[in-house]
DNA sequence: CCTTGCCTTGACATCGGGGGAAAGGTTTAG
DNA sequence: CTAAACCTTTCCCCCGATGTCAAGGCAAGG
């Protein structure tokens, strides 16, 4: 399997792979072309890549996952550094939510003023 | 009062103030000199920038904000454009929420089948 | 031979909110 | 006179994951 057809299963571009490559995520045999060569255990590594992608990982955190998976493990969560990871996440993820709530009251709060008083002090204005 | 008072009575830097003035978010009158010259009026605006950069804002949509100000409006919130851009983010924060209440399942989730998998999966290796 | 379609490396652009430095003008105090 | 402390503009740098050329090598079909 060529980089075009990987890319092509794993839903993502031949550029993002090469990327994922030099930050140590991927590695490829090579032909005597010089052309990297992929198999199927590479296919799961990328995809694995591109769900922690999408749920808000960098490449950094995602590292571990793809050791573990390369280390024959048949999920990439079972290896410790995965599991901290995991861990991490989820505490900035809750934090992260916390954060957004407390925005929303906020942004709640100043919109409920913001409506009440926008008779006595727009209306009559130009605005 | 210049530009360094007024970056330090809103607390922030001068490149800030000028970043602002470049994205048409602050204008300045002009001293003999060429210094920029503000009131107090200003520093209500700068106030206004950081309390909304801070909470999530872009200065595109800090703008509707800043002019409501300088239309002579005490609070910035009053006019109709700032109301459609509090209604949009309030939106977009409830999608974030949710978006990551989702991740937060789905996280936790996988932590949970990581922890009872590692016995069997991961003690008897070398990981 | 020529085109087409793969592949290679390398390098620049993007987005947002600035930081930091260069190179110079102005004013005030000592 | 000079140093300090302001101010001015302009330009390059940052992050992270990728898009997008550019310039060229390799294989296969007409
Ligand atoms: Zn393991
Ligand atoms: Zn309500
Ligand atoms: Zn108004
Ligand atoms: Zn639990």
């Amino acid at each position: 399997m060529l980089i075009g057809e990987l890319a092509e299963r794993a839903g993502t571009s031949t550029r993002a792979l090469r990327y994922y490559e030099t930050h140590g995520l991927l590695s490829a045999a090579r032909s005597a072309n010089g052309y990297r060569v992929y198999d199927d255990a590479d296919l799961r590594v990328v995809r694995e890549i591109r769900t922690l992608l999408g749920i808000g990982f960098g490449l950094d955190d995602i590292r571990p996952f793809v050791d573990c998976l390369r280390a024959g493990h048949s999920s990439g969560d079972v290896c410790p550094d995965s599991v901290a990871v995991l861990r991490r996440k989820i505490a900035e993820v809750d934090a992260g939510i916390e954060r957004m709530r407390q925005v929303r009251e906020r942004l709640h709060g100043q919109l409920t003023v913001a409506i009440e008083s926008r008779e006595s002090t727009c209306s009559s204005r130009t605005c």
